[in-house]
DNA sequence: GTAACGATCCTC
DNA sequence: AGGATCGTTACA
């Protein structure tokens, strides 16, 4: 018996909200991983990190519009995809309406911890960019019924952003 | 064209 | 505490 049906996908407007609700909300949401073959790797979404806007200065949209930072200014319900430090691919899901630069970035897994050993454990790199969590084939977001408890905390490694958003308690982590 | 810098992770 | 490693950005 297939236990996807118990899974409710979610829905393009859970996206269309501003980061703030959409980041704690993704907590205990499920990320479904589908490859060719057949195989398929489920796991729970435990951390995340709210990137908010152009004035946002951790935020990669506070830079403007590039051909990196575009994706943020679409229309939520897609994902944004970044290598930083050379080697580590970033799992961010954009939020919010068209012309509102926002991303959650994906921190922590039931299976897998930190953003850049769960993209390479979910095998997630640039072809991701784009991807449309509503259409994919590859990788789809279901909720699970769970709303669990969480702690907010400052963002990790954006000393760089100055100490009003290195403060921010944007970091999202479940109990 | 060049240079500097990361929304990290691993090993010392 | 320091190195790996390369796409993106800024600036000449």
């Amino acid at each position: 018996m297939d236990d996807t049906e118990a899974l409710k996908m979610i829905d393009k407007s859970f996206y269309l909200r501003d980061v703030l609700e959409v980041a704690p909300d993704l907590l205990g949401k499920t990320i479904i991983r589908k490859w060719p073959s057949g195989c398929e790797e489920r796991v729970l979404i435990t951390e995340t990190e709210a990137y908010s806007g152009m004035g946002d200065k951790a935020c990669h949209a506070s830079k403007g519009r590039t051909n990196r930072t575009e994706v943020m200014f679409m229309e939520g319900g897609i994902l944004y995809m970044y290598l930083v430090y050379g080697m580590h691919w970033m799992l961010n899901v954009v939020t919010s309406v068209e012309d509102e630069p926002q991303a959650v970035l994906i921190r922590g897994l039931n299976t897998v911890n930190g953003p850049g050993r769960l993209t390479r454990f979910l095998e997630l790199d640039k072809s991701f960019n784009r991807e449309d969590l509503i259409m994919s084939d590859r990788i789809s977001l279901y909720d699970t019924g769970l709303s669990p408890d969480y702690d907010a905390l400052p963002r990790i490694g954006i000393d760089y952003a100055g100490e009003y958003w290195k403060n921010k308690p944007w970091r999202f982590v479940m109990k």
